[in-house]
DNA sequence: AATGAATGAGCCTTCATTCAT
DNA sequence: GATGAATGAAGGCTCATTCAT
């Protein structure tokens, strides 16, 4: 099969670690487009610079192919978002920034969030089976909770705020924006996911979330802030 | 397989109708469990109080029959909210039952979520297809969008209010609470999906997309409202 | 693949019992030439009338079709085994003669003994999970159980004969004669197995099966009378 | 895989012969647990101090390495039964010796009866290339041709005794006590696999060799003399 | 309308073996 | 001598689908 050259195969020959990136970079797109069981082993491997057998050599089966692919998805987004740098803004603002921020990341990663819906549909089943994930989403909340801290220790947030629950406003409308967007395009039209809605869009879920977040004082004061400037660090 | 009785058999015979409410109902069971490329038709068949042949006499072929399965799903889903009854309450009021009904009616609907998850892995390929869903969905909104006229006409709404964007809220939230549960589960664990974590999140769901639709006056006058009333339409 | 032509199919069509005794006869073969690992499904289905799709139908997987084999190879020799008619004869004589056609039986039977060989290499694991097998072999020594109650009641036989230790030395040397042959043939040369050498080798052990179970005055007089006649009942 | 330390590696490097001996050991474990086609060449490798080259290294392939271990099970055991000193004996007690200890020394080495099974299954295809076992084999009856002189030149053997046939029967007991254990037990369960009803197996073996090998009068009195003392030698 | 039998394409996986260093 | 990486051929098995009755 797969008409390889010889010059082709020296290469990347004997650097088993680009091989394997590779095989995970193809197996990631295979998987998020196709589903576990929709995915094709020989499809994978025709896309791939190896071979089908080493595949098998370096993930065992089709599901260790499928979670590590799964884990590299992960470490993708969770280094995307690490990049993310709230500087020593106040509360209010880094929320702000945060949320906007998780917004445009998802949309600009439609393979995790396709990854995750397939997740979801196995019950999450190895996901639950890969510590290496489970450590990874510990520390995603990180910067959201010691935004919290910061807020509530300043009286600008509310006391008795949960970050778990916070995250999870966050991602319902970040991820529903992405994961949804086939369907609700084909019922409703596109317009809800031009420039200019996804840009309503995204300001609304800010407001939602410092509604929730902030004391009435502080949510008006910031909304006068933002009012009154261009918000650069929404664009996106 | 299966033994089934010459009796049994009869039981149902010369009812075309009934064999295929029947496969019906295990076939959306099943392509919900497990997608449409991991369902079976053996298993299927093997679920049914009929053969194999009879799925292909009916449905044509696997895609058929997960099609009709999708519209079965929605058909069900849409036949629940007719019930729903606003009857003749203020705007504000009816908007605020209508998000807690969603949010609840998503979480008793589990299937139908998966379902829709699936056909979004899909990229809504089925669901463009099928007239069916189509025009079952341009219904989905008249009773928000009769809210929302109702809304701007005695002033309580905001001026400019996209129905559709307002019915991305709502589903937004209450989709992603019933899709991303097993993920979210696996990560942060249980507590958000206990009894009273989920009445806080409705309550918090239901007072942002009021938020998003009232005017200051109205928003500020229903909350007194809710507040010195239990909420006898959020209940579920 | 398999070139079999439109009318040829035909024939056999719609009657599954056949289908499944061609394919188990193929199977034995197959499998006691091979072993069980060595054996190839694609070469079994070859051999067959029918396709490899057949034999997962039928038989579920290799094992499945193995453990049917086993089961045929038992029951076919069972059969041989059951036309023995040992009629009214004294016991010494009936057991001379069962001894004698055990030796006679197992040598035209070289599939079964290497069924069974097979099955010994894995530790009969297949074996001890076929009830069906179990219960035949119940029923294999009710003839030898037989003739030894006979024998100890006329007085012929020596008391406290174990009719499963007599069972143990009447098959081990009718067995080995034919599981063993290669090797001893490679090592001493084919002299043992001619004509002369099996039928030598048949009379002592019937010999000595004898000297086992008879007392010493029923043995001289049954010497006595084997050296007066012609035995019959031992050609093979 | 095996992660084996640097001091480890060199304690047997340079040591060719260890590395040998070592892969054989392994491999014929592995062979007479499995069989030829049932062996995995990978597994052979891992349970090894070296890895699978190696194995290539030095028996060429997979049928290299099974005839070496042949080889080898054939050796181990004929250098156990070189040890067997049948002294000054006079022929009658010597052969009773002979047959005792061969019962005994095949309960004593499973592994070797395997590899004989298995060879058989393969027609003794292997044997026969293997020059080495077939010399050894030859040495293997040269006790058994001395005691059937000696016996025949002081006329307690009978005459025209074949030692090829005596040896017959002697292995096929012995050999068949192990082959056949499996499916014997299964079967008819394990009882006469205990100590003191294999114990009544060989005097029984022993007996019947005797009454082939010997003169009426030779074995009347070797019953007399065995009767009289502890037979010191079958113990084991 | 209904059914058990049959099918071919293709899927996941494994095996013994060899290459490059 | 020694090793991890690599390979092609093939092996067991499953899938959706159709045939003959």
């Amino acid at each position: 099969m797969a008409l390889k050259t010889e010059t082709e195969r020296r290469s990347w020959r004997q650097d088993p670690e680009a091989v394997k990136r590779d095989i995970l970079a193809v197996a990631l797109s295979e998987f998020a487009e196709n589903g576990l069981s929709g995915a094709r082993v020989e499809t994978i491997a025709s896309r791939t610079r190896t071979s089908k057998r080493m595949i098998y050599y370096y993930f065992t089966d089709k599901l260790g192919l499928y979670t590590a692919a799964l884990e590299a998805a992960y470490m993708k987004v969770r280094e995307g978002e690490a990049a993310l740098d709230l500087g020593g803004l106040p509360p209010a603002r880094a929320l702000a920034r945060l949320v906007a921020f998780t917004f445009d990341h998802h949309r600009r990663n439609p393979d995790f969030i396709r990854m995750v819906m397939i997740e979801n549909i196995h019950n999450a089943e190895n996901l639950v089976a890969s510590q290496v994930i489970r450590d990874m989403n510990v520390a995603a909340i990180d910067k959201l909770e010691d935004i919290c801290k910061r807020g509530q220790e300043d009286g600008t947030f509310r006391q008795g705020l949960d970050p778990v629950a916070l995250h999870w406003q966050i991602s319902a409308a970040s991820f529903f924006n992405v994961s949804n967007r086939p369907t609700f395009n084909a019922i409703f039209g596109p317009n809800l996911f031009t420039g200019t809605a996804q840009a309503d869009l995204r300001r609304q879920i800010v407001e939602s979330v410092l509604a929730i977040a902030l004391t009435p004082p502080a949510l008006t004061e910031i909304r006068a802030e933002i009012a009154g400037t261009a918000a650069p660090g929404l664009s996106g």
